[in-house]
DNA sequence: GTCAGCACTCTAACGCCTCAAGTGCCAACT
DNA sequence: AGTTGGCACTTGAGGCGTTAGAGTGCTGAC
């Protein structure tokens, strides 16, 4: 079904009138503030329409009109305006990034935590990792009589530790070469490749088969756990949220939002969408009454994170994009320059 | 003042009422199913007099009585009956800790995990570091042209990565070398020993100062940043306890407890108390109407971590004191036998 | 298609009432 | 002196009717 351009103005009219107050929008308030032409039973008979279609509804039979979902859908897809961010956001933004060290995990928590403070939502974020980077380095450092710290470097930048325990009759010198061996047969290989390639190597180095093998467990253990990497901050924001003041809700979105499991389903889906609106039920990893915006960046081709916002359906979308295209910015900038 | 025996019990009685059941207690309530021998009359003015010395008080005049500040004080010390663990609480503390890596910071998550689902409440753990480590191994491992981890083992098992920059004109051989440097002149070292040795190693190895600057710098950091190693579990489980469901007070709450600077600064203070509780304004840094319970655990003299419990005044100190107890035997146990 | 006017519906707030819980106090008892 | 039953008093919670106000739907006129 079509819309004429007056039910879309209203229909935006609704919806961004109920963002900013949380409160139902009745035929009076749209026509004195918003559309002065027409009175408000010209209004109430286009709102009755849009009820009729499924955009909108009531609480009671003399309440204002609440945006529903598709409303909502409607509204994000093609009504709503562009936010701008203004310059001072700008450049909150930028020195929330100033001080890098390089380490991808530190960008990642400085992103999350701009973004929940500049939009008031709790953020999430989690730094890209997958098959395809490229093994740059690899060391295995021992630090106990039977256990070694793993770094694995990547093209990424991205620095994996892990610990893995060291087979107890290994000679510091066994493991040096271990180590060389290691590095020269897993150098310029992607994460992917590494975990297929444990069969073929088995055979080859068969002396250092206990290292091979916790490497490799080591590698597919990172590729594996997407939520490990999660970051989340502006936990406590949420309840500047009308939406949640009752305990249960509250209680729900919490309980969401503290699991990092859960976290990382809901954004493990669409690594490359650059931004993502997800709302209420449409996807089953999302809690109801809960929208979910993320935005995934890159430079180049090379990934470097989803980040995102998590909150009530009635989220002020505007204000998010922008501040989500303007990290995006200013992050692939500082990559590309560096 | 003394207080008399009956008194004791009495206000043992309430305290206890009031945990469990979170309403004001009444004299009848206490009468009839603790006190058969006396009549409620007789509790009301025990009552009456406990009130006027401070330890309890009322909502109104005619309803039961609420434990005060003072009374809890008074309980945790010397009213309270300890708690004992089940078998089955034992034996999830046990699992939590099967599969360990020796890696410090996965210890103090697990902990923090059990210790937050046995008692229902908000749970942080810190693990210990400071001045009084010995450093038996450093590594300076490059892994882009300007940037390199450095690593720090202590005889505490535990690893401290760090970002540091290379000074850009550094070769990969003068690093090597600067590494091992680095690695005789700290090695069986103190931390603080370190730190405060900055200007003596300035003369002596002017050729890699920056390189020694840098370690010194992060070594500094590390042991200066307590907020770092704050790890917290069951952020939700407040939702779960009647005092907050007023939204005022989890906002509260809340922002305390997704602040890791503020739950270090709790932390910090009596490393060396076995197990303290706080209660409400009695430390400025714990927010009003909480209670926080932390215990420090050792193993031989090296120091495990502080581990604790956040919640409300009317919190289940008995069972918090003994999971603490039983996780901290556990802890010492596991690190004893290895 | 628009609109003023009006009847209708529903909520929120208020006051009023009653009920039950719990206290404080007192006079009587041990 | 301590204990107790009895009783008056206080208070909050809940039910109920009323009212005011917001908002709608509808209708007949333009």
């Amino acid at each position: 079904m079509k819309l004429s351009d007056r039910k879309k103005k209203i229909l935006q009219i609704v919806v961004d009138e109920y963002i900013t107050n949380a409160q139902p929008v009745s035929s009076k308030n749209i026509a004195q503030n918003y559309m002065q032409d027409v009175s408000s039973a010209t209004v109430r008979s286009e709102l009755n329409a849009l009820e009729e279609m499924g955009y909108l509804s009531q609480l009671h039979t003399s309440s204002g009109r609440v945006p529903s979902i598709e409303a909502y859908k409607l509204y994000v897809s093609e009504l709503m305006d562009k936010g701008k961010l203004t310059g001072k956001e700008l450049s909150q933004i930028k020195s929330a990034f100033a001080r890098q060290s390089g380490n991808m995990e530190e960008v990642v928590r400085n992103a999350a935590k701009v973004i929940s403070e500049l939009t008031d939502y709790t953020s999430i974020a989690v730094a890209a990792h997958d098959e395809d980077d490229v093994i740059e380095k690899i060391s295995i450092f021992p630090f106990k009589e039977d256990r070694a710290l793993l770094l694995v470097v990547t093209d990424r930048a991205l620095i994996r530790d892990k610990f893995i325990a060291i087979p107890p009759d290994m000679t510091e010198e066994q493991l040096e070469s271990a180590n060389r061996l290691v590095n020269r047969t897993f150098k310029g290989k992607r994460l992917g490749e590494v975990m297929e390639a444990s069969l073929a190597a088995e055979e080859q180095f068969a002396s250092y088969k206990a290292i091979f093998d916790r490497v490799i467990d080591a590698i597919s253990d990172y590729v594996n756990d997407k939520s490990g990497s999660v970051v989340m901050a502006g936990e406590d924001k949420i309840l500047n949220h009308p939406e949640y003041a009752e305990v249960d809700k509250m209680k729900n979105f919490l309980s969401v939002v503290t699991s990092r499991d859960k976290i990382a389903n809901m954004l493990s889906d669409d690594n490359d969408i650059e931004i993502s609106i997800k709302i209420g039920g449409e996807d089953k990893n999302i809690p109801d009454d809960c929208s979910l915006v993320t935005a995934t960046y890159s430079a180049g081709n090379v990934k470097l994170g989803t980040y995102g916002v998590i909150g009530p359906l009635r989220m002020d979308y505007q204000k998010v994009v922008s501040v989500l295209e303007g990290v995006g910015k200013i992050l692939e900038d500082m990559v590309n320059k560096k």
